[in-house]
DNA sequence: ATCGATAGTCTCTAGACAGCATGTC
DNA sequence: CTAGAGACTATCGAT
């Protein structure tokens, strides 16, 4: 089937044209002949690589020409970028949204495409977005997710409710291979396309004792040049020309294998220079001084501690081919589409409750699917390593030739029904018990246990319940209608028992105190802590011991309570550090992190601590104003005597400091001191636009933001978008 | 005394979505 | 239902 045949505008199938792309792919056949560009429904259930976007962006091209509009939903943010980038320049106006990236709703629904989160189209949906209600074609990447404990709730719960507000929209789903597509396509009303098909061939294996053990060729002896096995076939896939992707358990293990790695590559190049010095230049910390010195040699690791620049240049560097090999952790099993000849499995027992669990099939299926990269590799492989015989059959068993997990509905548990019921019902989407349950009838969970005993009402009621009992929901009769207090706790999108928690404490302190707000943060359900180490606790009493009186909360009872106490108040103490301006090379080595946690950790506390001062302003007033300036300082990480600087414009966290310690500490002696005293601090160009804004009538942040000071990263985004915005 | 290899013991454990209103070095 | 790699330490032996 030829590209140029398909009912498709003329600029996507030139631009088609332009990158080669002419014939369709034997899934991507199945999928037109399935019927999609007749707005009927389909779930795509084919491997990673061959084709999938494709074919959701034939559609969405098909739409948009006829005056449609297109939502894609992603779960994560890095593939909501990736996809924006694939969309753009095709001749749609495509837009992204997520937490960290975002217009104001006005400009989004302007666009053919809108690329999102999952949890960005739900917060969206629960602030009304009227645009929302024009979706002609909804696109759900990696819907297999819907099957995850923490957030498949939340997608389900989307496509559910577009559903019922577009009866008309056009649904495609994309999906990895699972164990019961047909499920899924039946709850959706969709056609279902499966296939095994892949542009590159996908060999998977077992190694054991100095070969690779295929099913169905022969075996492949892998030359022993260390004695480490997992070097060994790096060292064999590179030596033939390729590159390898190790997945491994732990951070520790990424990066020890990195490092293993570098000394048995020990490759020298100028592009492996240029990237080590980058990451060099970037971080001041031991992880990046050891990524450095592993991506000199051609080796690198890769996991959530890395900061963005340091991820960047380390993805960068193994798609142009510089660097031979990334040991990984789960990241990029499920992240960005970085393919390799060989994808080696190295560990396949993760640490979870109870000790080391094997990993789901699903998974190892992912991380095997990223092997053999299209055009580039003559085939694929995938290397499970077996550390004696029996274990060899064990793993072509439980991982080669095994289905994939079914994917089981996550919408009964009583933790995802809280926030949303709570947000059913403060969006009036539901306004009684039995709309509430009614509505529950057209999720995929009400789909799978059709006719069978399920207990969701119970639960439903017994989350309705809940509700009403802490006053974010009242009940007259049947009749439920959201509280001032839940609607704001829905719309925050923060979990209600994380408002509990929040509203609970902030009635019990007695006076505000950075720390006892932070502690309180840390222990609600959104915040996950920083894992204790044996010597932690020594550190972590005296601390508590020390700030008794900051804590909005006593030493608990029970070894459990204690231990999560601990957690709490360490999370909370690296916020205050942060706050306080210890180095980032300093809280890293103080908390055992990297700065990629850093980030992470601040970034949920921002959005925690706005969130808290919302609920202040409705319960406790007085304490509304201290939380906001903590906002400003943990955002920046900054000092209190800071504060009146960071509000100028191009004045961050490190040109606030030099200020301040030149003597000049708020704005008015900024002006009284004038451009001679301002530019040896600031740079004159710095300097010139602080003073203006000093002597002008107030201005500060609020002014418009000036596109050439917009970091190189998002340059990409504002062009496109201004572009667009004709 | 210093260094080094080896064996035995101890320690620690993956990831990353969201508000709101504008801008770090 | 469920551990195992890597870091650290002690020990012993060679120089």
């Amino acid at each position: 089937m030829k590209v140029a045949d398909l009912p498709l505008p003329q600029t996507l199938k030139t631009r088609y044209a332009e990158r080669g792309i002419e014939n369709l792919y034997p899934p991507q056949e199945a999928c037109v002949a399935a019927g999609i560009f007749e707005k009927k429904n389909l779930l795509c259930a084919i491997p990673t690589a061959s084709g999938k976007t494709i074919v959701a962006e034939m559609v969405m091209h098909r739409h948009i020409a006829d005056g449609g509009k297109c939502l894609y939903i992603v779960p994560l943010r890095a593939l909501a970028s990736e996809k924006f980038e694939d969309f753009s320049g095709k001749g749609a106006k495509v837009g992204v949204a997520t937490g960290d990236l975002d217009r104001p709703d006005a400009y989004l629904g302007r666009n053919d495409i809108v690329v999102a989160t999952s949890e960005k189209v739900d917060s969206l949906l629960r602030n009304g977005a009227p645009w929302l209600s024009k979706i002609t074609l909804l696109v759900v990447d990696e819907c297999h997710l819907i099957g995850s404990p923490d957030r498949g709730a939340t997608l389900e719960m989307v496509i559910a409710k577009l559903l019922m507000k577009n009866p008309g929209m056009q649904v495609i789903a994309l999906s990895a291979t699972v164990g019961n597509p047909g499920a899924i396509a039946g709850w959706l009303n969709a056609a279902l396309v499966t296939s095994e098909w892949r542009p590159v061939d996908l060999r998977e294996g077992v190694y054991f004792e100095g070969a690779i053990h295929f099913a169905e060729r022969e075996d492949r002896t892998v030359a022993g040049k260390s004695r480490y096995d997992d070097l060994n076939l790096v060292l064999d896939t590179v030596a033939e020309g390729g590159q390898c992707l190790v997945f491994v358990s732990s951070r520790r293990n990424a990066e020890a294998f990195a490092k293993r790695a570098a000394g048995g590559l020990k490759l020298s190049e100028p592009a492996l220079d240029t990237a080590s010095a980058a990451i060099e230049h970037e971080a001041q910390t031991d992880l990046g001084r050891t990524l450095a010195l592993c991506v000199r040699n051609g080796a690198a690791f890769h996991h959530a501690g890395l900061s963005s620049a340091e991820r960047h240049i380390v993805e960068e560097g193994f798609r142009n081919g510089s660097i031979r090999v990334i040991s990984s952790t789960p990241t990029l099993a499920a992240g960005l589409n970085l393919p390799a000849r060989r994808v080696v499995i190295r560990d396949y027992l993760r640490f979870g409750d109870g000790g080391m669990a094997p990993i789901p099939v699903g998974e190892y299926k992912q991380m095997a699917g990223r092997a053999g990269r299209p055009h580039l590799d003559p085939y694929g492989e995938a290397v499970l390593i077996a550390k004696t015989a029996d274990a060899v059959n064990d793993l072509f068993e439980n991982y080669i030739d095994a289905p994939p997990e079914e994917i089981a509905s996550q919408c009964n548990a009583e933790n995802a029904l809280r926030s949303h019921v709570l947000s059913l019902i403060a969006t009036a989407f539901c306004r009684s018990r039995p709309d509430v349950l009614a509505f529950m009838d057209r999720t995929f969970y009400a789909y799978e246990h059709q006719g069978r005993r399920s207990t969701i009402h119970e639960t439903i009621e017994r989350v309705i319940d809940w509700l009403c009992d802490k006053e974010m929901v009242t009940a007259l009769g049947d009749r439920l209608e959201a509280t001032e207090y839940g609607t704001l706790v829905s719309r925050l999108y923060i979990d209600p028992r994380s408002a509990e928690t929040i509203v609970d404490a902030l009635a019990k302190a007695p006076d505000f105190a950075d720390l006892g707000l932070l502690e309180t943060l840390a222990r609600t359900p959104d915040m996950l802590t920083l894992y204790l180490r044996k010597d932690d606790y020594e550190v972590i009493y005296r601390f508590i011991d020390e700030h008794i009186d900051e804590l909005w909360t006593g030493l608990p009872y029970g070894d459990d309570e204690m231990q999560a106490f601990f957690c709490s108040v360490k999370t909370a103490m690296l916020l205050l550090n942060w706050s306080e301006e210890v180095t980032e090379a300093m809280i890293c080595e103080r908390f055992n992190v990297g700065p990629g946690d850093i980030h992470n950790k601040v970034e949920t506390a921002v959005w925690l601590i706005h969130a808290a001062s919302r609920l202040a302003s409705l319960f406790k007033r007085p304490f509304a104003q201290p939380i906001a300036d903590l906002e400003i300082r943990v955002k920046h990480g900054i000092k209190k005597e800071l504060l009146p600087l960071i509000k100028l414009r191009g004045i961050g966290r490190v040109r606030a400091r030099r200020l301040f310690n030149a003597g000049l500490t708020t704005p008015e002696e900024l002006r009284a001191a004038g451009i001679g005293a301002l530019v040896p601090v600031l740079g004159e160009k710095t300097a010139a636009s602080v003073l203006a804004q000093v002597e002008g009538k107030g201005g500060g942040k609020t002014a418009p933001p000036e596109k050439d000071e917009a970091p190189r990263s998002r340059q990409a985004f504002l062009s496109a978008f201004c572009g667009d915005e004709e």
